[in-house]
DNA sequence: GATATAATTCAATGCACATTGAAGTATCAG
DNA sequence: CTGATACTTCAATGTGCATTGAATTATATC
């Protein structure tokens, strides 16, 4: 079902900040998880492997693979195997994909993108 | 239960970008859903109220208006009645409160606070 | 008064997903 | 080969929350 708005005329659906909305709102999606917020913030502060993520955030093994996984799959951080000992893996931050989250996410929330005016709802008076 | 790491020192968990931590995750579970993304997307182009984005996303105006309201409740948004006509009511950007988000996020996600080297993690060798 | 409109509140449904425990894979040390 | 370690995968559970339809409130018009 369509949801029309009364008699007044209403302006189509013009995509905004076109294709990185999508991008955006995985990128949100991925980040509004507090214990996964809690790891990229670990990561900030350095390569770090799972067991010592685990030990810093009282978090299960599992759970915090579960979780980087989430992340690698959005881009976010990066994964390199220990050289001496492949048992070891260390994660990071993916600077690339934070820039480019930094850039998408300052894009569409800028204050200097918001327009003052009203749109176009109004009663029945100057109504446009 | 507590995961603990092994033999080797782990470091306390220390507050990062401390108190703000929890308002962003807020902020960022809040912005993580399609429907108020473009609700948001929306209103940055300018007042509107519930009836003209219930057409223009195709939503019924019962979610428009729970999605309002968890936008409120979260201080991103304003509300203000029309004078001419109380049953409507006018929604926009709260501009201050998109600089707040604005700034935590920066703040949070700056590529600069990335530090490169491993922090505590490593095998038996040069262990710290 | 009665009817229409803008919006909200209420109750019920369904699904995505974080969490948990157990099993599985791969690597290293003895 | 055996046992330990680092990590992942699998299966099951529980819950938060978006969505929907119906009822409700408030204001305007006739």
């Amino acid at each position: 079902m369509t949801y029309t708005s009364n008699q007044r005329a209403v302006e189509p659906i013009d995509v905004p900040v076109p294709a990185k909305f999508d991008t955006l709102g995985a990128w949100l999606k991925v980040l509004a998880e507090p214990n996964r917020l809690r790891i990229v913030d670990l990561l900030m502060q350095g390569e770090q492997c799972n067991c010592d993520m685990g030990a810093k955030l009282n978090m299960a093994p599992n759970l915090v693979s579960h979780h980087l996984r989430v992340l690698q799959e959005a881009g976010l951080i990066l994964m390199r195997r220990d050289p001496d000992d492949a048992r070891w893996i260390h994660y990071s931050i993916d600077q690339t994909a934070l820039a480019a989250l930094n850039q998408v996410f300052n894009t569409f929330f800028d204050p200097a993108r918001i327009r003052s005016g009203q749109a176009s709802c109004a009663p029945s008076r100057s109504s446009f």
